[in-house]
DNA sequence: GAATTCAACCTTGTATACAAGTTAGTAAGC
DNA sequence: GCTTACTAACTTGTATACAAGGTTGAATTC
């Protein structure tokens, strides 16, 4: 399949929508849903909701129940907490093998224009901060040459998302994270590298530590808030 | 879905047949195949071939070609080195955090039992070391208390399967495969971090060392090898 | 009122039919 | 002989129907 043909079909469609509806919490940890509910909501017959569903489960993100429906992965503190130390060990293994790259400075070009940028040129959208955040750890893996190494980051990295996105203080430090990330990128040049490991590690456990403080009213008081940020990106009506 | 459910589907049926025959060399590294054929061959109509194969894809071992048929994913040197450095990097920290563990002797029963034993309680049947070579990877991981990580390695080491089954000179290895697992073993139980990790840094790049030697010849050698294998384990006749 | 039973309804698991795109073979033209 | 165009066959992508098991609500019994 060429991917152009994968990205325009029905399943396709239907898996990137019930993973967005997991990540702004329009689906919770434990909601129950059925194939049909899901095939009427986006206006398919069950096959592809199947597929999608099939390769969520694969993902980790939702369980089928016998003849029973199927459910968001339930909340469970453990598993978060494990998929940050994979995530922490990932990510040192990359810098370390930057700090030893020879070719390490253009690697990171990208990421540097983003992150050492002037203060003037920095972005003060959270959203978008957050996004280029993810893209910035994303990017420390894809520079380091082990693709593999790099796709089980993104899809741990993935899983966590909705951790992050549980954690609205992040909004108040878009200043923190331009210097903790170009400080990074700056260590890894230089090649500092326990100095990078710690650093890096510290930046990521913020993020672990924030897993045992989810209640269940935050994920509720989320749920409200992306439906919110959802309507306020909806086009003005036409009359 | 109660996991007894599953285990008697004919997806999961179709699941397991089809990974095995690539693990036996049926189907090999870059054959295409239908699914209509595979649903002539398991006796069952597309949908549930659909559904193994869908997760066969998402686990790395299979392509799709939009309306042309499957394909197992090609032989790549790369991708399995990248496997390598991925399942040293958690082999590593796993018998990191081991060394660490107050209760590691506990953890370890199960695998000293197997692999401390006297030598002539040790199978010689290079099939069964084989299964428990690998099985005593898996649970330095499983050992370890990050089920997180223990997945994620053995979804690695079941696409390395298919290396390690092409290396022919393991046969001669038993005694080696013995002494090498319980000196790991015993290094963890006194602590000895550091040599234990480049112990088993050694033991894996061994196997990681034969990706480059591999050859298409050896490749349709061993399906002739494992067909064999199937054909030798078959019942007798009863007439 | 509580517990049990049963049937209806709901769900997934599977089979089958139809739609849409690809591929291979054949015929025609140069 | 080579190239191009066309068509039939094949494939996956999807829709729909049927089968098999689980759940829930109502009725009955204690």
């Amino acid at each position: 399949m060429t991917s152009a043909a994968r990205t325009t079909n029905i399943a396709e469609r239907i898996y990137q929508q019930l993973k967005l509806d997991i990540f702004d919490f329009q689906l919770l940890p434990g909601d129950r849903f059925s194939e049909s509910e899901i095939a009427r909501r986006m206006s398919a017959s069950r096959t592809p909701v199947r597929e999608a569903l099939y390769r969520l489960e694969r993902d980790g993100y939702v369980q089928v129940h016998f003849r029973s429906g199927w459910q968001v992965r339930p909340f469970d503190f453990q598993y978060f907490e494990d998929l940050y130390d994979v995530r922490i060990l990932l990510e040192a293994e990359a810098v370390r093998r930057l700090c030893e790259d020879k070719d390490r400075e253009g690697r990171l070009a990208g990421l540097m224009t983003i992150w050492c940028c002037r203060p003037e040129q920095r972005s003060h959208d959270s959203s978008e901060v957050a996004f280029l955040d993810e893209e910035f750890h994303f990017g420390l893996l894809e520079c380091g040459q082990n693709q593999e190494m790099a796709a089980i980051h993104r899809s741990v990295c993935e899983r966590l998302r909705i951790i992050r996105r549980l954690d609205f203080t992040q909004k108040g430090r878009i200043e923190a994270t331009y210097k903790e990330h170009s400080e990074i990128l700056d260590d890894i040049c230089h090649g500092r590298r326990d100095k990078v490991v710690n650093h890096l590690k510290k930046h990521i456990e913020i993020s672990k530590n924030t897993v045992r403080e989810i209640t269940l009213h935050r994920i509720q008081e989320a749920r409200k808030r992306y439906a919110e940020d959802k309507n306020m990106d909806m086009p003005p009506k036409v009359t």
